[in-house]
This record gives structure tokens, C-alpha cells and sequence, in this order.
DNA sequence: TTTTGAAAAATCATCGATTATTTGTCAAGT
DNA sequence: ACTTGACAAATAATCGATGATTTTTCAAAA
């Protein structure tokens, strides 16, 4: 079961110097569930609003009880698990309001981080920018391969985490990966294909071209159209699928 | 041990038809840990970016390993601990971009959730509103008696929450639930005295009258102002105990 | 039929002991 | 004197078992 001597762990998806975002550098298996549980709920596996039944968890993950609990206490703070005493953890349920909520807040948030990011960001931080912009348009997103939306998702991420990195305040950075993850459920979960009338490309080379430019302006009104206009569109899917 | 037909259960501190913001429900053991311990944090029991030692901890608080290490688990989230791999958990340090952040944080978010809370509250928060004002401008604070500066410090989070509360986002309000724990901590840290060019009961009498005669602008920018002072203040005071 | 209450099952919470990792120490080699 | 590497101590992480609480089941009474 454990790994025998001069046995090598990859880490996986680690690049040099590439700034990630999803921090893989874990050791512990408590940290490895961490991901792992979050992956699981984002990607839809977990259930919205399901308990976690520890007993089914614990075997399911091949892991025990301890490491199991600190994880989901961690990801508490993500939003993406609730807790309560003696009546254990449940995925983070999904609604309307919810889903109008996270939309609302990645308005302003996101915006007010890009803002200051066009403030105080230096020419690392642009050339970070471009960076992302190029991935995510060379980056294919084709609902018939499913595993071309993960990385997209992956890759589309990056690029809205990317915008704001420069703004130099961690806290509200940490804010806005909570919201972005989950906003992310909701697509994963909802979204497979964009809406005929969008040009996403173009919508992101454009918030990404006034960045650079430092037109604060026009940048964060393109980048809060975008977040709006992906919130319509869920909001509609979910109310397809009856969802209040 | 199970209480017999007919007995009450009364939820200690629990006032019927009091909005608490500091519930203490708590049954289990790492539930009630997390309260002690963001208690000893934020009063400065626990010194700022010192490590946690389980082990001291587990004897201190009288507790074993599991609910401990949950406990900290979950105020992470709170901003309060930080945690590496191997490494365990230590409090979190204090600095001056750290409490700039907050105090730029706090500027935007409440005035935020001040703006969304005069739009769709309801005359039950306006009611609200003016019971927490009253309440603290009835509540004492005298930098000799340390016992009036803790209930002040409760009567004044609970006035800054209430204010906010009618504005209908969880996810906000948990948010700026913990950038003021992190505020509180600076000032019961460094702040003993308020600086004396400031009439505080008039500041806080302005934003709740602005508020609930629902004047957007007037009362934001009150609330703006006042957080801003206090950010100014507590800054001073880092700089005089030379912390960066 | 509905309600009640006690026993049983399921599930959560906690503990003490064991294992793995990191940190500190000190002597040997350069 | 400075670095290096092995050993020892301290500390963190995990596990399996035990104890406590909640939920479910089901039979008896209204």
C-alpha cells in the first residue's frame, strides 16, 4: 500500500514557473483529500445538497476518519461543504438565490480586484495576463470530448484568477478563487455548451486587451458584462431543470 | 443524562428574537473549540503569528487531538490560523499591508452590503438597526475597566453586523463577518483608547440614521469615513510599536 | 388510523496509541 | 572555523477502537 523506498510521487500537472493556482505541492493525506473532495463537488460526483456519509466516505477514499474530517472542515471555508453538529457534513446545496448571489459578488469583487490590479500591477503580472489569454483561446472546448472541458475550465480559470493577481491583496484574492470555484460548480454542473449568441474569445481578448491597456473603465465594464451575462445564462439553465 | 418529558432546553445566552451573530448552540467539543480559540486569538490571549503546538494546546484547553486539530481546521476559513503540510498550525501574524487590507475590505464590502441593505430590508432590520444603535451608544467603554471593553467590543461588532444584515447575501455577510473579526483583533490588540479628536457615538448615530431613512449615499459614506478612521488609527499605533 | 415511546440501528464524536516527518544537536571531515 | 551527515528529540499525522448522539423502526395504546 505505502509507496516502497526510492519510490517517486509526481505531483501532477506541476509546472515551473507557471503561477498555479491550484496548489499541488500537498504531502499530507488530509491535504490530498482536500482536493481531491473539491474536485469531486465541483465536478458535480458529489451530489449538491447530499450528505457525506463519513463511514461510505472513508472507504470510498481509502482513507480513515481523521484526515477525512480535516478536510471537510477545511473546505467549510470554501463554501462548498456545510456542517453541523451531530448531523456530520453535506455538500453545499444549490440555488437560485445562491447562484444570483455568487454572480452578484464576482461583480464586484472581481472588478474591484481587477481595478486595482491595473493600479498597482507590474509588467509580470501583464505578461501573466497575455499568457493566459493565449492558452485559454488556443485551449478547445467541444461538449462531445468531455475531457476538453476540464482543462478549458482548468484553463478559463487561470485566466479570471490571472486578471486580478496583481492587485496585491491576498485576502480578496482568496475571496474571489471561493467564488470563481463556486461558480465553476454551477457551470460544470449546468452549462456543457455556451450560448449561440456569445463570442466568449472575443469577450476575454477584450477585458484582456483594456487590462493591459490600463483602461480601468473598459475593462471592468467588459469583465462585469462577462460575469453577467454567464449568470443569465446559468440562471436559465437552472430554471430548465426546475431549480428554485 | 437525557432530560425527562416536559423539561426545557434552554440555549445558553440565546434571547428569543435577538439577531445573534456569535451563536452558541454548540454541542460538540470542536464546535465549542472554535469558539474558545477565536476568543483567545482575536483578544490577543494568543500571540499574533505564533506557532500552535498540539500538544500544549490539547493540555491547555483540556481536549484530545481530533476535535483540536478540526477546530483549527475550520478557522482557517476565519483567517485567523494558517496552516502548512507537516508544519501545523500557527496564528496568524499581523502586519501593515495585512491590516490595510482589511481595512480597504471592510470599506468595500460593508458599504456594499450597507447599499443592498437599504434596498431590500425590510422595517423588521430597520428595527434592528436602531436597537444595536442604542445599545451601544448605552454601553460604556473605559480603557480601566477591561471587562467594559470586551462588551463593547460585542455590542460594537454586533451594531456593525446588524447594519448589514437586511442585505439578503449569506455569502456577503460571512464575508465581512470575517474581515471584522480580523479588524477586532488589531484594535483589542493596539487599541485601547480611542483617539480624541473623534466623537464615535456621533459617527455610528449618523450611519444607523442615514440607514434607516434609507439615504444611500449619506449613510455609505459615513460608514466609509468611520472605517477609514479607524484604519488610520490603528495604523498609527502599528507604526508606534514598530510592526511592518 | 394516528400517536406515542422505547429499543435498535446508524451515524457522529472522541480518545489513546502508533507511525511518519521535521527539527535540533553534535561529532567527523574538509 | 565552516560545512556535512548521521543520530536523537520533538512534533505532526494517521489509525483503529470506544463512547455518545441522533435517527429509524415498530409495537402498543388512544
Amino acid at each position: 500500500m505505502q509507496p516502497g523506498p526510492g519510490s517517486l510521487i509526481l505531483e501532477s500537472g506541476a509546472e515551473a514557473a507557471t503561477p498555479s493556482f491550484s496548489d499541488d505541492g500537498k504531502n499530507t493525506i488530509a491535504s490530498q483529500l482536500v482536493s481531491r473532495l473539491r474536485e469531486a463537488i465541483i465536478s458535480g460526483e458529489l451530489e449538491a445538497g447530499s450528505k457525506i456519509n463519513l463511514d461510505r466516505a472513508k472507504q470510498s477514499f481509502n482513507v480513515s476518519l481523521s484526515p477525512l474530517r480535516e478536510a471537510l472542515a477545511r473546505l467549510i471555508s470554501d463554501g462548498l461543504v456545510e456542517f453541523e453538529d451531530n448531523r456530520g457534513y453535506r455538500v453545499s446545496p444549490v440555488s437560485l438565490s445562491n447562484l444570483e448571489e455568487i454572480t452578484s459578488l464576482r461583480e464586484e469583487f472581481e472588478t474591484y480586484a481587477l481595478r486595482e490590479s491595473m493600479r498597482v500591477g507590474d509588467v509580470d503580472w501583464e505578461g501573466n495576463v497575455m499568457r493566459a489569454l493565449h492558452r485559454l483561446n488556443r485551449t478547445e472546448r467541444d461538449a462531445a470530448k468531455p475531457e476538453t472541458l476540464e482543462q478549458w475550465e482548468a484553463v478559463h480559470r487561470e485566466f479570471h484568477l490571472t486578471l486580478i493577481s496583481g492587485c496585491r491583496k491576498p485576502l480578496l484574492l482568496s475571496f474571489c478563487k471561493t467564488m470563481l470555484n463556486l461558480n465553476d460548480r454551477y457551470r460544470r454542473t449546468f452549462l456543457t455548451r455556451t450560448s449561440g449568441d456569445r463570442n466568449v474569445s472575443v469577450e476575454h481578448s477584450e477585458i484582456a486587451q483594456g487590462t493591459v491597456a490600463r483602461d480601468m473603465d473598459y475593462a471592468c465594464d467588459r469583465l462585469r458584462e462577462h460575469i453577467h451575462r454567464t449568470g443569465t445564462n446559468l440562471r436559465r439553465h437552472l430554471a430548465e431543470k426546475g431549480i428554485a
